[in-house]
RNA sequence: GCCCCCAUCGUCUAGAGGACCAGGACGUGGCCCUUUCAAGGCUAAGACAGGAGUUCGAAUCUCCUUGGGGGCACCA
């Protein structure tokens, strides 16, 4: 390459950062670390009405919670700014005027409602150059009215155009399909058009990786170029993430669901709610739309970078595979320390609202839930019930298979007094006491601990038993036991 | 409607003319382990959209059809 690599992400600070584009930021960052070029952050604000209050911060911080840092822009500098394009409209407006004196660009004076009717009127052909054929008279006479206009590009007439795309071949157009696009609109801000080319240009971008649905405008942009006889930078189309179930493309509009019924989410904040690792969600991204090879599904951002390269990535768009996040998620889960799967479960725990979480349970309770949970809310479910003052019991999830109402309850109360007796309430002696009791009560193992877990937990799924035991401690099993007994002798009424 | 992009198991993908009766992963089924559920181990089913070419030979190249997707703002 002649150029050194310079890459940009460049997102309008519009809200939370969609999961696409964290994608997006991912492939460049991954491509500027390959090739130990610069990774560029730059503020797509050029649409005031947009603008949500806080989404830098948000962009910002989503950035580096995924461990991605930028070279240059916003909070860091750099030599090419400002990064932020409401500061750098004086450039635009002198490029576009530039564009107008060498006759490459018109002022353009239709009203919005002209534009409306229109668009309604013609089967959407786009605007029909009115101004583009007005004399200097009919310019110097509505700047004398003081006419509000935009600036539009004269787009050729004829002709083709063609980008050459580095993951597609070339991309070619009829210039007759091409409109003359609004450059500078009438509030005095560029469009996302000219701010864009303008931008890459003079921040000397080599390498645009950006989504699929910026195709259309790659050939619009090449015209751009040309007229103001710039180098375009070279060009990569990632493939889009499609949504799920469904159609089109991922969305925070479409909200769909796994096949587990777990939402698919869309926002990058609403993964790190959710419980989702950082390098987890890398690892995953990276997978979508290019692969590590080797068979590898799991991998560090770093050993990605060392092999990252455009010519893997996939061109065809693929719908967004959700489980296999969570399976991942799970996967890393399992990595952790018991340091850090107890700040995971405090985390997880205190967002659903439980409070005064006893750290040495959750150290005990860690290792035992650290193969069954995926995100915060299999934490809830898996460990919740630890923490609860009354568990949800009724005597139809207690009376297990082939056992009556009697059986069951003698089983309690037989349990309540081994228990009580237990000179060691370990895990250990916990299970030889009950595996006996077992037997002696005549009922499989499997009647029994199903018995005792449903008393102690309110389910039918949790984690092992006697370890469940002895983390309770003594009091609050027997406590738990006596109540489900309870539950049992008295006629069900309505809890 | 017009323009553009794309097409391998249900899903994410490997595959750049012979190494492919197509490999991996998620998911699904089964077995083992087992007090439930996981985790782990083993295992099974599962795809080159269709049709014409080119070639000795095509998942790989070309064309058509079909299907999917994207875009047609003074939004990005």
């Amino acid at each position: 390459m002649d150029h050194p690599v310079r890459v940009r992400f460049a997102p309008s600070p519009t809200g939370s950062i969609h999961i696409g584009s964290a994608r997006t930021a991912l492939f460049n960052w991954l491509f500027a670390r390959h090739y130990g070029g610069r990774f560029i952050l730059r503020i797509e604000d050029t649409d005031q009405n947009r603008f949500v209050q806080g989404s830098l911060e948000q962009i910002i911080d989503g950035l580096r919670w995924l461990g991605l840092d930028w070279d240059e822009g916003p909070e860091v500098g750099g030599e090419y700014g400002p990064y932020i394009q409401s500061a750098r409209t004086e450039l635009y407006r002198e490029w576009a005027n530039w564009l107008v004196d060498q006759d490459r660009a018109y002022r353009c004076y239709c009203t919005r409602e002209r534009l409306k009717s229109l668009s309604d009127s013609q089967d959407t052909q786009g605007y029909d150059r009115h101004c583009r054929y007005l004399t200097a008279e009919d310019h110097a006479r509505k700047q004398a009215d003081g006419e509000s206009y935009v600036i539009r590009f004269k787009m050729p007439l004829e002709g083709t155009t063609t980008v050459h795309d580095v993951i597609r071949g070339d991309i070619t157009v009829e210039n007759s399909g091409l409109t003359d696009l609004v450059l500078m609109k009438a509030d005095g801000f560029p469009t996302y058009h000219l701010a864009n080319v303008v931008d890459d240009h003079f921040m000397e971008i080599s390498h645009i990786l950006r989504g699929e649905e910026w195709i259309p405008t790659a050939p619009v942009h090449k015209q751009l170029y040309d007229a103001f006889g710039w180098e375009m930078p070279i060009i990569a189309h990632l493939p889009v993430i499609l949504n799920p179930n469904g159609k089109g493309k991922l969305s925070k509009r479409t909200v769909s669901f796994t096949q587990d019924g777990r939402k698919v989410l869309v926002l990058l904040h609403e993964f790190r709610q959710a419980g989702y690792l950082p390098e987890a969600l890398i690892n995953f991204l990276t997978n979508i739309g290019w692969s590590f090879g080797d068979d590898r599904e799991i991998f560090t951002i770093t050993e990605s970078a060392e092999r990252f390269d455009l010519s893997r990535i996939n061109p065809a768009g693929g719908r967004f595979p959700m489980e296999k996040l969570g399976w991942l998620n799970g996967v890393y889960l399992r990595q952790k320390s018991l340091e850090e799967m107890v700040s995971y479960l405090r985390t997880a725990l205190e967002g659903a609202g439980y409070q005064d979480l006893d750290e040495e349970m959750l150290q005990h309770i860690a290792p035992l839930i650290q193969t069954r949970v995926q995100c915060y809310e299999d934490v809830v479910a898996r460990a919740g019930f630890f923490f609860m003052e009354v568990v949800p019991v009724t005597p139809e999830t207690l009376i297990q298979d082939n056992m009556t109402a009697e059986m069951t309850d003698r089983a309690l109360v037989a349990t309540v007094e081994t228990l009580e007796n237990l000179p060691e309430f370990e895990t250990q002696s916990l299970e030889e006491a009950l595996r006996s009791l077992a037997e002696a009560l005549g009922l499989k193992t499997k009647q029994l601990f199903g018995v005792l877990r449903v008393a102690l937990t309110g389910q039918t799924v949790a984690p092992p038993l006697f370890e469940t035991m002895a983390i309770l401690g003594r009091q609050t099993t027997l406590k738990r036991l006596q109540a489900a007994q309870q539950t049992l002798s008295k006629p069900q009424v309505e809890s």
